[in-house]
RNA sequence: GCCGAAGUGGCGGAAUUGGCAGACGCACUUGACUCAAAAUCAAGCGCCCUCAAAGCGUGCCGGUUCGAGUCCGGCCUUCGGCACCA
């Protein structure tokens, strides 16, 4: 017998209980079903879930149940990206050890998970600061370093005061660090680099096996690899022998170079100034230029400076001079660090030379136009034009002319195609201690050292100074630093830097599919049988760091036999964030709703829902105290229209004659069978819960409609309707489906190993339907009609209706439209 | 500047293939029940209009079409990403 009232705490404690104890959610490996991973991204763990969270998880756990009951085998799991600077802050203030208050974190935050009621496994959850854990993330360091892909190289890195540490480009957001938002600045250090830009131009290419990814992080991906096709040739310098190296997008303009441009890094700047006569002046320049901040340095909005170098080269094509000025604005660590200036084809280069006098020649001007330089007020950037003063290629149209003119350079030997990319090498060393130690030693012998695989893990110590500054705190450990040479046993010296915490994250989808394996990473067999994750769910501000260096760290692993396929992620979901008053949720604004706020008052099902129902899962959700309410309201219906068939349902009378149905049964079977289709392709086909839900609740609405109207209530009718409305919401809301599944319908199953329902198309059909009549488009009236009305016998019906007969009164018929089962258009003039 | 996404009632949002714009929910209004309140149930709810009829209505202007929120062209606004990448 079901309580009269809904008591969502009891119940949710009770199943969670259960489900715990006989480890539902546990799987295997079933060759004989298809498996389906879905996987959420894993958190830090700060402490408590907040919103973003519980969205994400409903989201995935919904995902996971209906494609279990859709007969799946589904890999949902669960775990924790533990290391980071955090923890080791809170050790610094609190002096709490990074250890301990990580751990006490993560057992916190799994109760509040476990209390929403998800579907994990919680038998393979992974702990990325663990040993049995950042053991492999060590052996794949080492990997990658056998493999070439990892090295140390002296160069300027980003580095972050506040933090004490380098970072990696995609870490810089708007020349700012992306955790704690100080201002980022230039080091020359010496650092340890992962070599994701070999992989530059597959990342790039393989975006296209991912139609399951929204289009907007594939851009910002593309956006962030920045590949373009050029021309890279020297300039002679006959001053010093020497040759001066420069790469163009725009091989087209190469006559009308005038000048050159060198950043004071690049190395030919200390020739210039050697023994030049402006030596004193040009120093303070650079100087200038150095002291000058990285943000100004790069903003566009900045005056283009520069100075005279007093030396020239010679243009290669004409032997013409061309002047070498030193300027801040070229990137000194893109193309050949220097870059050759055309004032009339390039705005940058127009303003400068406009600014220092610099001569200016036209090189491609329109089809149609003779252009003349005392007319021109800015350079010519049009994507169409012709060349002139351009010896032999004079007269060609622009784009003809850029390979036609990389040919001719390459037939020379003046130059070469190539190929550019803003992607960066990724810098992953850190000076930081919650962090997987990078396994090398320093040996004065023999140098760089790998650490012996079966020595894995080298284990953070514990005896460090967490406040030693600017070095990595692991420096101040003496048992940790002090090792011996593995190759000759000499007294060697440890790596002090540990991993990015990004590299943790990058294999841990991997794990999960043999998380307990002692012997090696993962088994090759597991990891063909649940790869690649089918469903991938998450926020967009990984889009470039978390989902690039994971598609990064596959391709390696995939190029070393460990894994047999292209992509870690087949289908990508961004979510949306939670809002509050049209603002993100933050301390500062004070719009903060805690999870588990909510779920005291109203438990982990309307939460839930609300998260699912108020919004499309990609987009923004604003949240809303009253949704909630209408939330927990739409499961008390729920519960009291289940109590009212209660006693009809026990009766157990489970199926029933189709042809023998009244009106208002038929209306039931209809509204049961419509809500089952929509509600399964909104899930199959757009994860627009949020639609699947509104027909649940028509559902919901047409079963209090038929109680009020249904004398006689047919008991298997309802056992249908009610049964199936379950299964329904099951993946919504686990808990109250479960109670009244277990209490009404059979107590010796779960709701949950229920097959998914399929709906009856016999059951969709209805006798007569309302045809709009338009005349002209408008509507002047309706009819009903049987359903199975043609299109001429809708035609015949318009004309001969009497409304559509007055309104035609002194107009001719010109056409009539009929769609069946819709509207009939009368066209009258 | 380049790239991407989005603009629909008081609000969140629906309309999946060009076919009755506003499903579902929130808020609100009225009524029933109640001594009263809450809860629940019933009805209403785009704008204009005292009511009705008619008209207007999916950011703006134009086009295609019997018919446009949906397709095409041109704008505007908002949000997000990248940005001196030669």
């Amino acid at each position: 017998m079901l309580n009269e009232k809904y008591a969502p705490h009891e119940i949710e404690a009770k199943w969670q209980k259960y489900w715990e104890d006989n480890h539902t959610f546990k799987v295997e490996i079933d060759e004989n079903k298809k498996k389906y991973y879905v996987l959420e991204m894993f958190p830090y763990p700060s402490g408590n879930l907040h919103m973003g969270h519980v969205r994400n998880y409903s989201i995935g756990d919904v995902v996971a149940r209906v494609r279990k009951m859709q007969g799946f085998n589904v890999l949902h799991p669960m775990g924790w990206d533990s290391f980071g600077m955090p923890a080791e802050n809170a050790a610094i203030k609190h002096g709490i050890p990074p250890k301990n208050w990580t751990l006490d974190n993560i057992a916190n935050m799994t109760k509040q998970q476990k209390a929403l009621g998800l579907s994990y496994d919680w038998d393979r959850e992974v702990t990325t600061c663990k040993e049995d854990y950042y053991k492999w993330t060590q052996w794949f360091f080492e990997l990658f370093y056998k493999r070439g892909l990892a090295v140390k190289k002296k160069s300027a890195v980003n580095w972050c005061d506040t933090c004490n540490t380098v970072l990696a480009n995609e870490q810089v957001i708007d020349g700012k660090c992306w955790r704690c938002d100080s201002t980022v600045v230039k080091k020359e250090l010496s650092q340890w680099f992962f070599k994701i830009t070999d992989y530059a131009d597959e990342l790039l290419q393989d975006l296209e096996l991912l139609p399951g990814w929204p289009e907007r992080v594939k851009t910002m991906q593309k956006n962030w690899i920045g590949r373009s096709e050029g021309l890279e040739f020297s300039f002679d310098v006959p001053k010093f022998q020497e040759k001066l190296a420069v790469y163009t997008t725009r091989p087209d303009t190469i006559y009308g170079v005038t000048f050159v441009v060198v950043p004071p890094e690049h190395p030919l700047v200390e020739k210039l100034l050697a023994d030049n006569p402006n030596r004193e002046e040009l120093q303070a320049f650079c100087d200038d230029v150095r002291n000058t901040s990285d943000i100004e340095r790069t903003s566009s909005e900045s005056e283009k400076k520069g100075m005279y170098t007093g030396v020239d080269c010679i243009h290669p094509l004409t032997g013409r001079k061309v002047q070498i000025w030193i300027t801040y604005y070229v990137l000194y660590d893109y193309g050949t660090g220097a870059v050759m200036g055309v004032p009339t084809g390039d705005q940058r280069d127009w303003m400068f030379a406009t600014k220092y006098g610099i001569e200016k020649i036209i090189t491609i001007q329109p089809k149609d136009q003779e252009l003349k330089l005392e007319d021109m007020t800015c350079a010519y950037e049009e994507k169409d034009g012709v060349l002139v003063n351009s010896a032999q290629f004079t007269g060609m149209e622009m784009h003809k002319a850029m390979s036609a003119i990389i040919d001719y350079m390459e037939e020379q030997g003046l130059g070469k195609r190539k190929v550019n990319y803003r992607l960066r090498d990724w810098l992953i060393s850190r000076q930081r201690y919650w962090g997987a130690p990078i396994p090398i030693i320093y040996c004065p012998h023999c140098g760089e050292v790998l650490v012996p695989e079966e020595q894995l893990p080298v284990r953070l110590p514990e005896d460090v100074n967490f406040n030693a500054g600017s070095v990595s705190p692991l420096a101040t450990s003496t048992s940790f630093i002090n090792c011996k040479c593995p190759k000759c046993g000499a007294d060697a010296k440890r790596e002090t830097d540990t991993m990015d915490t990004f590299l943790c994250s990058s294999w841990y989808y991997l794990r999960y599919t043999d998380p307990k394996n002692a012997e090696k990473c993962f088994d090759k067999d597991a990891n063909m049988y649940w790869g690649p994750v089918d469903q991938y769910i998450g926020g967009i501000e990984h889009a470039i760091l978390h989902l690039l260096y994971s598609r990064f760290f596959l391709k390696v692993l995939r190029d070393a036999g460990l894994v047999d396929y292209d992509e870690p992620f087949t289908n990508l979901l961004t979510q949306g964030m939670v809002i509050k008053d049209g603002a993100k949720m933050s301390k500062s604004l004070g719009n903060v709703v805690s999870p588990e706020e909510i779920l005291s008052q109203y438990g982990a099902d309307t939460a839930r829902l609300f998260i699912l129902f108020a919004a499309p899962p990609e987009r923004e959700l604003e949240w809303s105290d009253q949704g909630v309410e209408g939330s927990y309201r739409f499961l008390n219906r729920v519960w009291r229209i289940v109590a009212h068939f209660e006693s009809l349902i026990e009766q157990k009378v489970i199926s029933y004659d189709a042809a023998k149905l009244s009106e208002q049964d038929k209306e039931l079977r209809r509204a049961l069978h419509s809500s089952i289709k929509k509600v399964t392709e909104d899930i199959n086909q757009r994860f627009n819960f949020n639609t699947a839900i509104s027909s649940l609740m028509e559902l919901v609405n047409a079963l209090y409609a038929y109680k009020d109207k249904c004398a006689e209530p047919n008991a298997g009718l309802v056992y249908e309707a009610v049964s199936n409305l379950l299964k329904m919401l099951s993946p919504f809301v686990p808990h109250i489906t479960e109670e009244l599944w277990n209490k009404v319908i059979d107590s010796t199953t779960s709701v949950h190993d229920q097959e998914w329902p399929s709906y009856d198309p016999e059951a969709l059909k209805v006798a007569e339907v309302e045809i709009l009549l338009q005349i002209n488009g408008k509507g002047k009236g309706r009819i009903v009609v049987p359903s199975e009305s043609t299109k001429a016998d809708l035609e015949q019906l318009a004309v001969t209706n009497e409304a559509i007969r007055e309104h035609l009164e002194g107009k001719k018929i010109v056409k009539v439209i009929a769609v069946p089962g819709r509207l009939v258009n009368v066209v009258a003039k």
